[in-house]
DNA sequence: CTTCTTACA
DNA sequence: TGTAAGCA
């Protein structure tokens, strides 16, 4: 688990926490430990890739099997996925044009008393 | 001593 | 997410 962590980078809670999403799936030792292949180490690289893409748990835990070995292409095994995941990039699209929204209400504010709020520490 | 699970904040 | 408890 140590090794894993360290090797992947990724904190062992984190670890846990895809497994329990349904993510990861370690052999167990008879102990009950976790025993990492490297086909699992590949198999965090994926997902960490993907929960920075922005998708959720749920939605990786279907697109994860569907990942060619080689990765970065879909399998076409399951082009069924391709609908939802046009919905994620429209989901992503509504987003950043709310953060636009916010960003210019921001800038409104800082443009209107920028130094005003300044702090004396700064 | 390390890991595992569960649970609470 | 951090952390603590209790077990193997």
């Amino acid at each position: 688990m140590k090794e894993m962590a360290q090797r992947s980078g990724v904190h062992e809670r984190s670890l846990r926490y895809y497994e329990k999403q349904g993510l990861l799936a370690p052999q167990r030792l008879s102990s009950g430990y976790r025993e990492y292949s490297e086909a699992d180490l590949e198999t965090v690289r994926r997902i960490r890739c993907l929960l920075m893409a922005g998708l959720s748990t749920v939605v990786i835990a279907q697109v994860l099997p569907c990942l060619r070995d080689d990765d970065s292409r879909l399998a076409p095994t399951c082009p069924d996925l391709v609908g939802q995941l046009r919905g994620e990039r429209e989901r992503m699209t509504r987003e950043i044009k709310a953060l636009n929204t916010s960003r210019a209400l921001l800038d409104t504010v800082l443009d209107a008393a920028p130094r005003e709020f300044a702090c004396q520490a700064d």
